[in-house]
This record gives C-alpha cells, structure tokens and sequence, in this order.
DNA sequence: CTGAAAGCGCTAACAG
DNA sequence: CTGTTAGCGCTTTCAG
C-alpha cells in the first residue's frame, strides 16, 4: 500500500514488476483480448501487490478521450431520475465508460451552467434526461441523446431519442378511469415537453370516448404546488369531476391535497392517477395508481445507443419509444355518485 | 465556433492570439491576482473568442491534483443529499472545485464500488454522507470529511465531520409532543449511525420528562416499508399510543399508513413528527411536523472544512454540530383522548 | 507480443 | 510580469 512518501506506482512500476512491457501493461488495462493468459495474469497479480490506480488524467489526456458521459437531469429532488440513470449505469459500466451527473436546478442556484461544466470535463457525449433552457445545448459538439423525453424543441433536433411513450401512457391512465365507468375526468398540465404529450394522449383518449377534455395547469410548472393549484381550478370549474388525470406523481399528491380540502376523498369521491410510478406512488399511505414509464429500461436503452452513436457517428438517428404500463393501486376505483 | 476538423484550441492558441506568454494565460486561468487587468482582459478576450476551453485532463495531470472531491451519499432516492450538495456547491464552485456524487445503493446495483470510483477519478478529497461498509473507507488516502452523521465507526475516526444534532433534534420533536399534552409517546427507529443518536435523544427528552421510551424498529432499516412495519409493531404492543416521533419523514409517512389502517388519523388520535424536513413533509397533503437539521448549512460548513483541510493537511480534526429547529405542520396537535 | 519514441495540454519553477 | 524548460502518466504509432 503506498504512502504519501511512496508517490503512485505508474504503468512502468507495474510493467517493471510484472516483467512485461509499458504497452503490455496498456493493452490489459484497456481490455485487448491480443494479451496471453499467462501475462495477463502477471499484469494483474502486479496491479493488486502494487495497489496500482491507473490515472483517468493521463489516459485522457493521450487518447483525447474521457470515456465519461455527461447525465443531465431536471432536479435531484424529481426521483424519476434514479431508475433512468441505475439503466444508463448497467450498460455504461461494462462498458467502461463513467456517467457524471448534474442537475438543472442545482447549477441554477449555484450559478454554473452544467452543459459548460461537462464540455470542460470533455465529457465524450451527453444524455439529456432534462429541457435545458433554449440555448444551452447550442456549442455542444459531442454525440449526444435525448433520454425520457421525445423531443427538445432543439434547432437540431437530430438527436437520437429513446423515451415512454408519454401520450400513450396518458391514454393508458384516461381509458382506466373510463373503464371504472368514469366520464367527468379532468387533466393536471404543465409546462414541459412530456407534459404536453400527456395531455394529448388524455385529450385522445377522452375525444375516443365521445367526451370533452378537461385541462387545467397549462401556465404552470409540474411541482406538488403545481399540481394543488390546478387540481383546485379544476374542482372550482367543475365541480362534478369524478376522475383526474395528473401529469406526474408529485402534481397528483397535490390533487390528494386539494380534494381533501374539500371534504372529497380518494377514490371514494374521486379517483386520481399519476404518472411515472415513483417511489411516491408506492408509499403505502398514497397508494396511487399510476402510469410506470419504465425508466430504467429507457436508461438502458439510451446507453445503448449512444454507444452506437459513439462507434457510428454518422448513423441515422435512433428513435425509441418504450410502451408504458398501469400500476393501479388504491386511487382509483369505480364512480360511486355519476350525478355529484 | 471550433468544428470536428479544426482541433479545439489549446491554450498556446490563446496566448499567442491575446498576444501574451503562454504562462500568463495558465496564471489567468488559475486565477492569480498577479496579472495586469488590461492583460487578464486581453486573455479573457481571446478565451471567448476562440470558444477555448481548458483541458482538465491535462491540468490534472500537471498539477497533479484535479480540484475534484468525491460526494459519497446513501441513496439518490432518500432527497436528504440534494440541499446538502447544494451547501457544498455554494462553497465548492467559488474555490473552483467540482463535486462529483455517486451513492452507495445504485452502485451496490450495478456491482462498482463508488469509492474505488473516486480513487481511480484521483479526487482531491471525500465528502462522506453515508454509511459505506466497514473497510470501504480503508484505501483512502485523501482528506475526508464526514457530512450529516456524527461518526462512522470507522477504525480512525480522525475525519472531520459536520452535522446536525440529530440528537437535540428528536429531543426537540419529544418535547413538541410533551409540550402538546401527549404522554404515551412511541419512536420509530431503524439501524443507521444518525438513527441511533436521534434514538437517544428521545430517550432522553422522555426519561426527562419521567416518562418510559417505547422504540421498535430497531432491527430494520429507515425506509417507509420499515416506518410502515415499525409503526404497527408499537401500536400493537401498545395501542394507547398518543404520538409517534419517527427516525425521518419516508419513516414517519410509513406510520401514517399504519395509523390508517387502523382507523386512526393524525393528529386527532395520534401525533407523528417526522425528521429531516424534506420535500415529503412540505407537501400539503402530508403536512409533516419535523425537525430541521439545516442539511444545506451542514453541506456548506463540511465544503469549508474540506478546503481548510486541503490547507492544513496537518490540523486537528474539525468537529461541528449544527443546531436543528422544528418546523411544525399539520400532523401533530394536543392529546384528544388521553385514556385511549 | 516487445521496446522505443513522440506527444496529449497543461503547470510550475526559474531566470530574466 | 515574460519566456523557457521540464515533465505529469499514459496512449499510440511503428518497426522489430
């Protein structure tokens, strides 16, 4: 084990001690399968005695690659995320690549721009899991795909994208409530590009079935406040909604917050469905049924491409849509009262 | 705007454009005050316009350092980390350094180990915020700093460390609840070195008060599945229970589950005061009481810490205990019934 | 498979 | 303040 008297051992201590050349050592250490057995083991043995750490900055610096990817995501606090990137991870990580992650919000507060951040990093692409503000994507000059969400409202929109199907998850949530005999059904929006999609998908769904959509939250954004405020303008507008759609988890806990205030309950009163089954809807105490966009396969398969993209550079664009599913659980059930 | 043919400019580029020394850009760049301001602008000038970049790989491999530490938290699902990150940032990014985060559980998933990550990314030090395994820290050869728990049990617990008092915060949350009325007053708890001290400080504020502490949970873990299983386990060992003081807020939204079910409702018939104040307990349907622990001021000290230590290798450990307050919502309220 | 050699883009130390 | 000079530890040729 190496003091801090005893600098780092360096690729020629290990080669020196594993009798074999500086390049050999290079060759295991990047994974080459031209390397027998027999050294290859010598290398290792050498690697684990020595406590040898390969330096990410020199390697770098000499193949003008990272092998890092930038992951940028809208906000910590959104746990969407968490899935999407443990899906990027399972592929990047045998891969050997790095995923370095960074958020919207965070960079707003501090100042930064993380897009600057990760091309200082010299990230070799970027997975936008996010709407960065119009702009902020403009100098990027590495491969880059867009990741749970089905478009960026980019100048250059030939990005390769992989995402649920939002509009069909929407559909998926509307028909549900429909089955369960409900009619008066409102939609919580907000703005954001998977949110538009949503609220067509229910509008679809709703014109499908004969009935006029209902929509409220168009002004504002997507947070728990979000969702309260529109749930209230929708139970103030029309009082006799039976059923709401919420464009994600956390507007829907706020649906739950404003129905209650009004002496209503869910699903007694009113149903309510999310979407994205976070952990939120999980919670025991919530119980919410909602639409699971399956974010870690979405991850997965982002990776997947932008690995491709990376062998490939001049590929056509990959577009992939994961089909969503419904996880009912308690919010929802069937009309009780029609005429309420 | 530099394109795939031109090679990104080099430092050297910029030098000669601004019409200045190549050290003197470098001296720019790390931000000496030794620099003429007509010169600084001249090399800020030619920065801008040839869209140039520094390369990090090559910083680091020069100086040896890569003005990056390791934030090594539990879980991105648990959003504790996001305002404690956001502390470190604001006292990080001014010092030029970057954060780089990884948890404990996602790589637990994809079977890397986040501190050998952050060895072989050679940071220049370890913001601990989490509970790794015993001998994950044993390698480490870099300042580190122990964020948001008061220890680690690590065999050298010589770190730093900056945290909140978590067990004035449950002593706080234990006598919000005397305070109301309430006697018959449960804790929930979980195996985890903050849980502990929040253990012990209702405890305390319970013997106090001449009262029995009743704890269950102690044999599982901090989730709301374990809120959830620990809650019913008190209420059923001891159905009198009038308030229940949870390890954190996921925890606490678990005993809202059990009370439900068992036809009682917070906080007419039982009190529930969470810890950690996140997100969760400011929804408005929750409307969690919970303490404070100013996880965003414990981020920014430990970053302060991190820098001095950088400073003064050779110091003596920092020790810093912030004080947490309460912040009362909606789910405590005086004892209705006392005899129930 | 080896060994030599030439950098990658920057920092740091020093003499001007 | 400038300019020069060495590297940092690795990858990448290329000829053996």
């Amino acid at each position: 084990m190496p003091t801090d008297a005893n600098p780092r051992p360096t690729i020629y201590d290990v080669a020196q001690r594993a009798g074999v050349s500086k390049s050999l050592v290079s060759l295991v250490l990047r994974g080459s399968d031209h390397v027998s057995p027999a050294r290859r083991e010598a290398v290792e043995a050498a690697i684990e005695e020595l406590g040898y750490r390969p330096s990410r900055a020199a390697a770098a610096l000499a193949s003008q690659r990272t092998r890092t990817v930038g992951v940028l995501i809208d906000d910590f606090h959104n746990p969407w995320f968490v899935e999407l990137l443990a899906g990027l991870r399972s592929v990047l990580d045998p891969a050997r690549y790095t995923a370095s992650v960074a958020d919207l919000q965070l960079e707003a507060a501090t100042g930064s721009n993380p897009v600057e951040g990760f091309l200082a990093q010299h990230v070799d692409a970027l997975v936008v899991a996010a709407e960065p503000a119009p702009g902020t994507l403009d100098g990027v000059d590495v491969p880059m795909v867009v990741a749970g969400m089905r478009e960026l409202g980019l100048p250059d929109d030939g990005a390769d994208v992989v995402a649920g199907d939002d509009e069909l998850g929407a559909r998926l949530a509307t028909k549900h409530l429909l089955g369960l005999g409900h009619r008066r059904i409102g939609h919580l929006t907000g703005r954001s590009g998977p949110g538009a999609h949503r609220r067509r998908g229910y509008e679809a769904a709703m014109r499908d079935a004969g009935l006029e959509p209902a929509v409220t939250g168009e002004a504002g954004g997507t947070s728990e406040a979000d969702g309260y405020a529109a749930a209230c303008a929708l139970l103030d507008a029309r009082p006799e909604t039976t059923a709401i759609v919420a464009g994600n988890d956390v507007m829907a806990v706020g649906a739950l917050a404003a129905l209650r205030e009004r002496g209503l309950a869910a699903p007694a009163d009113v149903s309510v469905v999310g979407h994205d089954d976070s952990p939120l809807a999980a919670y025991r105490f919530l119980g919410l049924t909602s639409v699971d966009g399956h974010s870690r396969e979405v991850g997965a398969a982002a990776a997947r491409a932008l690995l491709a993209r990376l062998d490939h550079p001049d590929a056509p664009p990959h577009r992939e849509l994961l089909e969503p599913s419904l996880v009912v659980r308690h919010s929802t059930g069937p009309v009780r009262d029609a005429s309420r």
